[in-house]
RNA sequence: GCCGGUGUGGCGAAAUUGGCAGACGCGAUGGACUCAAAAUCCAUUGCCCCUCGCGGGGCGUGAAGGUUCGAUUCCUUUCACCGGCACCA
């Protein structure tokens, strides 16, 4: 009987009548359609804003409730720049290749293109069922052939680049081409061999070049997962597991395709002061990249041991310290066990050294990461019967291997200086190896250096010593006949003993990144195919760009052949790889059509279609160029995307990849800006609720009830369980269906709820029981201007003054509430202007209470960016004819802004005793004055002459007695 | 171990530049309307104490100090939790 009295109700169904009608609308209409510089209509005079959101990847799962947060935010914010007056640049698409659709065509041999189409579908019609106002003309998909040829093309830049290290940016291979053959620049070959172009042989002049791309095959030891059947990037293996599916994964050496990004290092750390980043995502990506400066030493080395003469004298070893100030303290030297001075040492040791030898490197060979970790500390090695001569002191020290020490980072070898480094001096306890001190911490420099230095006097220069001292001091015991540290602060030392390798030829300053060169190639089918051919001889030819872009061959099999040595899946399709290079598309100038050719059977990774697809946007059906010249310089304009909303899991690997493409695309001359991303957004996370037994565990939340408010037991042993915050996940039956929320409220609901629960970069917890809150608001917003009973428009036929002054401040606020992303302190501001003007259910005549037409035209305009189709119904109730979506945002009248007369509160010794109604145009003499006069402070002062008095203007008066 | 972040009512939270702590929502309690319920509207709702009541007082932003007329906000120390990195020479 109820529902027949008000057939006019804001409930679940009606809230998916309008949505689904003005989401119609919309999409008819082409409201959200934007236009590029060129088009017509394009309207050059507004500014731009391009609002983005982090590529999602569509699992066949859909959507959850943690997906939409960043969506719902950016689209406040396009919604709201797109009424400011912006040309607003708003797209969705889908990262498209991956390894989940591989891994379920491997299961049910279902081909991943249609996994993945279907997925994309999904997820499709679950994000339009939100209203998002994205440009959908410009929806793609990474797999899409036209945008693979543009993947492939990138590649193809890279390929064709050099990195210059004396204009410190990328250059066409052309221009390298012409400094050799005119002789500006000499061939290196290996081992520091300079040799002219002219003098070089065909092959040697290629390999000169090859060895100059961005983009080369490296032989590597690479991150082989035979359970994935792919190598992984070093960010990809976490804890010595794959980061997706938690596999083991070995270290092997193997040819792969790798990009040059370690020349990029320098720059990508100082531009992040270019970009208006998250503080802490900054700090990741400068870690990750880990500058530190230092020297790199050569040591000589010989086989003998100390005190004979004839020394076989090998291969200098060059190490890289960041405490060359040390190097008197330098007692032995460590190299990695995959280091090539160890294949030399089994060449001279003895058999049975050999066999130990040996046998310690192949163990830590097949020790994964994670044996490693669990180890910890505890150091092992193996002396390699081969010494260094310590340059500074002449002295012969022991060259050991130990897996603490690794390959990848700096020359793969160290000098030990057990005194003075924690690691060092682990491994020299438990080898018993000399400990010499060389740094005296500051404090202590003044009085212990008499003492101390007597004590490795009297013991040929060694101390015991408990642990390593490893920060700055004063160096000590620390001089030869031609230079000396002692005395020194570190700084000054390491200068100084720097001057001195230097000269002597023997070392030089060096600054180390940890960063590493990428690793590009994977064994799977689901990715992009590289660009690229093996001619007979084994050397790579690039595919010429009009033969773009080379697709994937069609496979039955998705099965990756487990095996102990990688074996790439395109390995199989034997027709597809042969094949001759006309057909290929390798340019005739570079290889006769007819030669026979095998393709390349790796593919790219995943990362390679995120690293750009905020560039197609710009222009997404484009055949000739990535994007034009125009569309990026419009859309990107000075600075790159204006706001990128995405989750902090991406900090450090997508998007330093995404920056690195783009300074090559920028030196290139490709694009116009040097960083892709200008401002950065991380959205927090939706956990929620869990219920932890008093053991710890965790219950699924299906197994519990509440049985009074806050208290929960598990159903089937009444044990009673606490309420604590956990992930989502499938185990803990607490993932929430977006889908099932909005079939309940409505998607406008779901929007305000999820913007409301906190601010957009906080974790916070999905409590269904709260979502009724904002249902209500837009119930209460739906009866303020429509009759349930009739559907009529309840109009106020005059304005309140105070209601029109907090509608002002609404505006004010909530214009600044949005521009700082702070949707939910806009959205409580909202609910302000309509408890206000809610009319009480006493009330005799309905248009006596509530907004004007006027008042309610600018209140939906608020509302617009946040419940968009709600608005958007009441504007055509309204009159309006136009969409709401693109109407022009309220405008501020200042002067509405300020009150005749403010409240103070009156402090005494900073409590507040009082308030205080005073004009606010009254100074603070005024003030003063009448905080003086008032009868209360008058009592508490009780005769007494105030010391000090503090007014502050609209706010309060302090009063210190 | 290093780096970053967070900590405020029963719960989610607010306080933007050092200026009235707890906006707004949930929940709870009471009332109006109703035969009744739902819905709606109104009121109360940080904790403690005094008071029949009207009122009044004290405490309070993880903890302990400090700077200041005044601190959730700044500084020092410390605890807990979350995220990242981790034998990086």
């Amino acid at each position: 009987m109820a529902e027949l009295e008000t057939p006019f109700r804001y409930d679940a169904a009606f809230a998916d009548s309008i949505e689904r009608k003005w989401q119609a609308w919309w999409d008819q209409r082409g409201s959200f359609i934007t236009r590029n510089p060129g088009d017509a209509g394009f309207d050059i005079s507004k500014p731009k804003f391009y609002v983005l959101d982090m590529f999602p990847y569509p699992s066949g799962a859909g959507l959850h409730v943690g997906h939409p947060v960043g969506y719902i935010g950016t689209d406040i914010a396009a919604r709201a720049k797109r009424m400011q007056g912006f040309n607003v640049l708003h797209p969705m698409g889908w990262d498209a290749f991956g390894l989940p659709a591989e891994q379920y065509a491997v299961q049910t041999g279902v081909h991943p293109r249609l996994t993945t189409s279907s997925a994309i579908e999904t997820f499709r019609k679950q994000l339009k069922r939100f209203g998002f106002s994205y440009d959908w003309s410009r929806e793609f998909a990474t797999i899409d052939p036209e945008y693979v040829r543009f993947t492939q093309w990138i590649w193809l830049q890279c390929w064709n680049a050099w990195y210059d290290e004396s204009t410190q940016k990328a250059r066409p291979i052309s221009q390298l081409m012409q400094q050799f053959e005119s002789g500006a620049r000499s061939v290196e070959l290996p081992n520091n061999i300079n040799k002219l172009w002219s003098e070089c042989d065909a092959r040697e002049q290629r390999q000169a070049i090859d060895n100059m791309r961005l983009t080369y095959l490296g032989e590597q030891l690479v991150n082989w997962c035979p359970k994935l059947g792919t190598v992984l990037a070093n960010e990809e293996v976490i804890d010595g597991k794959s980061e997706r599916g938690g596999f083991p994964v070995m270290r092997q050496p193997l040819k792969q395709w790798m990009f040059r990004i370690t020349k990029y290092a320098q720059r990508l750390l100082e531009d992040l002061k270019l970009v208006d980043w998250p503080e802490s995502t900054r700090t990741q990506q400068a870690e990750w990249i880990g500058r530190s400066e230092g020297a790199e030493i050569y040591f000589r080395v010989h086989g003998d041991a100390a005190g004979q003469t004839n020394k076989t004298e090998l291969e200098p070893l060059s190490v890289f310290t960041t405490r060359p100030d040390t190097l008197f303290g330098a007692t032995y030297m460590v190299v990695a066990p995959e280091h090539p001075l160890v294949k030399r040492a089994l060449e001279l040791a003895s058999a049975a050294a050999r066999k130990e030898i040996s046998d310690y490197v192949a163990a830590s060979r097949r020790r994964s990461d994670i044996d490693r970790q669990s180890d910890g500390k505890i150091k092992t090695g193996v002396f390699l019967g081969l010494f260094a001569i310590n340059p500074a002191t002449g002295a012969d020290i022991p060259i050991w291997t130990a897996d603490y020490v690794l390959l990848n980072y700096g020359t793969g070898a160290i000098m030990a200086v057990p005194a003075h480094d924690q690691r060092d001096h682990e491994f020299a306890t438990a080898f018993k190896l000399p400990i010499r001190v060389v740094v005296l911490p500051p404090q202590e420099a003044a009085q212990l250096s008499h003492r101390l230095q007597s004590q490795h006097q009297g013991r040929s220069g060694t101390v015991e010593t408990e642990t390593a001292y490893g920060g700055d001091g004063i160096a000590t015991a620390s001089s030869n006949a031609e230079v000396s540290l002692d005395s020194l602060p570190s700084a000054q030392a390491k200068e100084k003993i720097i001057a001195w390798l230097q000269q002597r030829g023997i070392g030089k300053k060096r600054v180390n990144y940890r960063l590493r060169d990428w690793l590009f190639s994977r064994q799977r089918y689901w990715g992009e195919p590289f660009p690229v051919v093996f001619a007979p001889d084994g050397l790579p030819y690039a595919i010429s760009e009009s033969a773009l872009p080379v697709r994937l061959p069609e496979l039955e099999d998705f099965k990756p052949t487990e095996s102990d040595t990688p074996r790439p899946l395109l390995g199989k399709v034997v027709e597809w790889i042969n094949t001759t290079a006309g057909h290929a598309g390798v340019s005739a100038a570079d290889l006769p059509p007819q030669t026979p050719v095998k393709r390349e059977t790796n593919t790219m990774p995943n990362w390679a279609g995120s690293c750009w697809y905020y560039l197609r946007y710009c222009d997404p059906k484009n055949t000739t160029r990535f994007v034009s010249t125009e569309a990026e310089k419009y859309w990107m304009g000075e600075r790159g995307v204006d706001l990128y909303v995405g989750g902090s899991e991406h900090a450090v690997l997508h998007l330093l990849y995404a920056r690195f493409w783009h300074k090559v695309l920028f030196d290139l001359g490709h694009v116009t800006t040097p960083e892709p991303f200008a401002k950065l957004f991380h959205q927090g996370m939706i956990t929620s609720f869990a219920y932890q037994r008093a053991d710890g565990s965790l219950a699924p939340a299906d197994t519990v009830q509440e049985i009074s408010d806050g208290v929960f037991t598990e159903k089937s042993t009444g044990q009673s369980v606490k309420q604590v915050i956990a992930k989502m996940s499938k185990s803990l039956k607490n993932v929430v269906n977006p889908d099932d929320v909005i079939a309940n409220f409505g998607a406008d609901t779901f929007r305000l709820y999820e913007m409301s629960m906190g601010p957009l970069e906080a974790s916070k917890p999905w409590n269904t029981r709260d979502i009724v809150g904002s249902f209500r608001f837009l119930q209460r917003a739906w009866r303020l201007a429509v009759d349930e009973r009739t559907g009529e428009l309840l109009l106020a036929a005059k304005a309140d003054d105070a209601l029109e002054k907090l509608l002002h401040r609404a505006s004010k606020k909530v214009g600044e509430d949005i521009e700082r992303l702070a949707f939910n302190t806009a959205i409580a501001t909202l609910i302000e202007v309509v408890n206000a003007a809610t009319r009480s259910t006493t009330l005799v005549n309905a248009t006596d209470g509530g907004l004007t037409r006027d008042q309610m035209i600018r209140f939906v305009k608020l509302l617009a960016p946040f419940a968009p189709h709600f608005a958007e119904e009441i504007w055509h109730k309204l009159g309006c004819a136009e969409a709401l979506a693109t109407a022009s945002w309220s405008t501020v009248d200042a002067r509405l802004l300020v009150d005749d007369e403010v409240e103070l509160a009156v402090q005494l010794c900073g409590k507040v005793k009082t308030r205080l109604r005073v004009p606010s145009s009254a100074d603070a003499a005024a003030i003063e004055k009448m905080a003086l006069a008032d009868p209360k402070v008058i009592e508490m002062l009780a005769g007494k002459t105030p010391k000090k008095i503090i007014v502050v203007a609209g706010r309060l008066v302090n009063i210190v007695a």
